[in-house]
DNA sequence: GTTGATCGTAAGCAGGAGTAGATCATGTGT
DNA sequence: ACACATGATCTACTCCTGCTTACGATCAAC
């Protein structure tokens, strides 16, 4: 049924996948980590780094980091929170978003190109049932 | 199209994978690389362990302590190959097979559970495309 | 106003990863 | 016979990660 063993083929398109965002992610000047922070930020409305953390899955601590150097690199703020001055909220800056969205788009292609051999109806079972898996998930 | 952007979509979905897959294994006795070992050992045949390690995609050097408790374990034998005693190919032991084949057995369980919930169309797109994907990626 | 909890931050630690060099046993080419 | 290349091993070094602790600022509750 089930030879050829999920996790190690989630694991080598994983690989596949990263291999090939590297490059774009490189060429934009951010990590794999600030790409994560950044799309979290878009997709999340004026998170705290607390919830930014829980988002990406990054430890608190380490998110730090990234942070300083985004927020160095004017692609997001960091402004305290009015309602309780321990947060901070982080949002994207107009710099931060460009940039994003650029990476998002290269990424789109690059992710169209990777799927384009494959049949049609599996690929969209494909799509569906990932996007249907990480729900269940949560 | 891709808004889910594939990328993370898969390394969640392999977060859950292996944390899944982590009390079968736990309960075997053994770390994720050993499983991998076991497995790739089990499909290629005879492999040096160079070969095993270019398998597995784990540095050269950190397989020769998996190997060693695997070993020690009476899972894995290493013998000098006969045609270049340089080498030394590895293979499984009947106690290592059998190991592997119930860690097979759970996992697998594992996975259809993981998957009962699916579109069944959608599905079996999935496994199409996945083993589809990682093919091409060779 | 005092106490206790929460948030961001800094610093340290253990583990896991890859790399490089050195060694020993072999094979291969001249 | 000799030089050189290769496979497995060991050691040392560096990098990155996650986890833990500590601390100051702030809030919330009594």
């Amino acid at each position: 049924m089930d030879r050829p063993e999920l996790g190690f083929l989630l694991s080598r398109l994983l690989r596949e996948v990263m291999a090939r965002e590297k490059p774009i992610l490189d060429a934009a000047g951010l990590e794999m980590w600030d790409y994560a922070v950044l799309t979290a930020l878009a997709e999340s409305d004026a998170p705290t780094q607390a919830q930014l953390a829980a988002a990406t899955g990054r430890d608190k601590t380490r998110l730090i980091g990234n942070l300083d150097r985004l927020e160095a690199e004017g692609l997001v703020r960091r402004e305290p929170d009015p309602a309780d001055r321990r947060n901070r909220i982080v949002s994207l800056t107009p710099a931060g978003s460009d940039v994003l969205r650029r990476c998002r788009e290269a990424i789109g292609t690059m992710e169209t190109e990777l799927l384009a051999d494959l049949d049609p109806t599996d690929r969209a079972g494909f799509e569906q049932a990932l996007t249907a898996l990480v729900e269940t998930g949560r």
